[in-house]
RNA sequence: GGGCAGAUACCCAAGUGGCUAAAGGGGCCAGACUGUAAAUCUGGUGGCUAUGCCUUCGGGGGUUCGAAUCCCUCUCUGCCCA
């Protein structure tokens, strides 16, 4: 273990730390600081995307400082206007709740969820009353409000903004007020709320916080950062099979971005290591991620299972294994097609006989183009597509 | 409060009476090539008991042999004026 000091750990994979200084010397005072992260309860699912930022509040926790989670369960009615090109549908309170759950037992695979400080927003946006509002506002101009990007965007575009949505870094900075942050953590899209915080701070006659931002993880498409509603993410509770076949398929630019976020592993080694043998640097980063959630042993099940799979060419023999339901079937006989929506391949007949008619599918490893009556029999394996899409059929004596 | 413009499939966006299940692009799916990477190329992308039939162009109603296209109305949005 070579010695890596705390403002260096903590300093990983920052994009902007606002200042480096006040850090340093807010670390140097040696007492354990308030470290802030707010968290949108409103998508009950996390996914790598976001374990960045809360790698980043671990490290802290093990620095021995205290983490302070803020549910931001209050300002979910209104949605973060960050990154949104639209506004976004408010969530109701009964949802919030459930994915607040949710959410606690999901980040307990990154943080110290024993040692977390929790706290909701409504505890104090609640009880305001419109003259406290008022009295909030009054510390913000318009301008300043509008300056930033996505609003801009939206303007230009000629898509709604509504009122309620500018309030919303005003609240989110009133919670760093309220729980007297010494240090607030979020995604660099985060950037104009977490400064909202500092702003307000001073004008609470606080010391204003340090501004930590992380970077925006870039989904599994390469171009979009990740997130569960475009379907590039991988997902803290997919399977470690899944983990591994979809970090596998990132673009190899990415990789040391990955390495970088996602594990420990010392940076310019997994550097030199890209550039060196791209496929292996890939297969150890598909086996660390899939470690960090699985552990060692079934990370290292997937990647055997993958070479056996994918590299080899092998059916799996841990396939799922689907009963042909009997009413389905006429003389023994099914539409391909239909098979395939049964199984979940397809979502429609149609769509069923195009993977079809375009070769996607294979029985037993043989490519059958014809999606009209076929004779399912116990035991086949059907495969569509090149991914990790296989079944194991059976017919009910 | 007044005036104007707009709402098309997952997204963007053509289309102003029949040739439109609806151009084009993106995305996505499949195939080829590969390291199941990227890039590139090809095909596909509403549904169905399928060479035909049914449903779709913000909601509802109407005109017409026939409407995404014309009329009425409702909802939503943007712009300008006040």
């Amino acid at each position: 273990m070579s010695t890596v000091s705390p403002l260096e750990t903590l300093a990983r994979g920052a994009v902007e730390i606002l200042s480096r200084e006040e850090l340093e010397n807010a670390l140097k005072r040696g007492k354990p600081l308030r470290v802030k992260l707010g968290v949108d309860p409103t998508s009950p699912d996390i996914h790598l995307g976001h374990t960045v930022v809360l790698q980043k509040m671990r490290q802290f926790q093990d620095l021995g400082h205290q983490a302070v989670l803020i549910i931001g369960d209050f300002t979910a009615l209104i949605g973060d206007p960050s990154g949104k090109n639209a506004t976004r549908p408010p969530v109701s309170e009964a949802d919030v709740e459930v994915n607040a759950k949710t959410y606690l037992e999901q980040i307990g695979k990154v943080v110290d969820v024993s040692k977390l400080e929790i706290r909701r927003n409504s505890e104090w946006l609640s009880p305001l009353r419109l003259k406290d509002i008022l009295s909030l506002a009054s510390k913000v101009t318009v301008a300043r409000l509008l300056e930033r990007d996505d609003f801009q965007k939206r303007l230009k575009a000629n898509t709604p903004v509504s009122f309620h949505e500018l309030l919303y870094p005003i609240m989110q900075g009133y919670d760093s007020v309220m729980v007297k942050a010494d240090v607030e953590l979020g995604g660099i899209d985060q950037t104009f709320n977490l400064v909202m915080g500092r702003n307000l701070q001073r004008e609470f006659a606080q010391t204003p916080q340090v501004c930590l931002m992380t970077p925006i993880l870039t989904g599994l498409d390469g171009a979009h950062k990740m997130s569960k509603s475009l379907g590039n993410h991988i997902g803290v509770h997919d399977p470690p099979d899944t983990m591994f076949g979809r970090a596998m398929s990132i673009q190899d630019a990415m990789m040391l971005d990955w390495f970088t976020l996602l594990t420990s592993a010392p940076v310019e080694e997994a550097k030199a290591q890209i550039s060196g043998a791209p496929r292996d640097a890939k297969l150890r980063l598909a086996e660390l991620i899939a470690a960090r959630f699985h552990g060692a042993e079934a990370a290292r099940a997937a990647r055997e299972r993958w070479d056996r799979v994918v590299v080899k060419k092998e059916t799996p023999e841990d396939i799922l294994e689907f009963v042909v339901p009997a009413a389905e079937l006429k003389d023994g006989n099914i539409g391909l097609a239909r098979l395939l929506v049964l199984v979940g391949f397809a979502t429609s007949n149609s769509d069923g006989r195009r993977l079809i008619e375009q070769g996607g599918l294979t029985v037993d490893g043989q490519r059958i183009s014809d999606p009209g009556p076929f004779v399912p029999r116990s035991g086949q394996v059907l495969r569509a597509g090149k991914k990790n899409r296989f079944v194991r059929l059976k017919i009910q004596a």
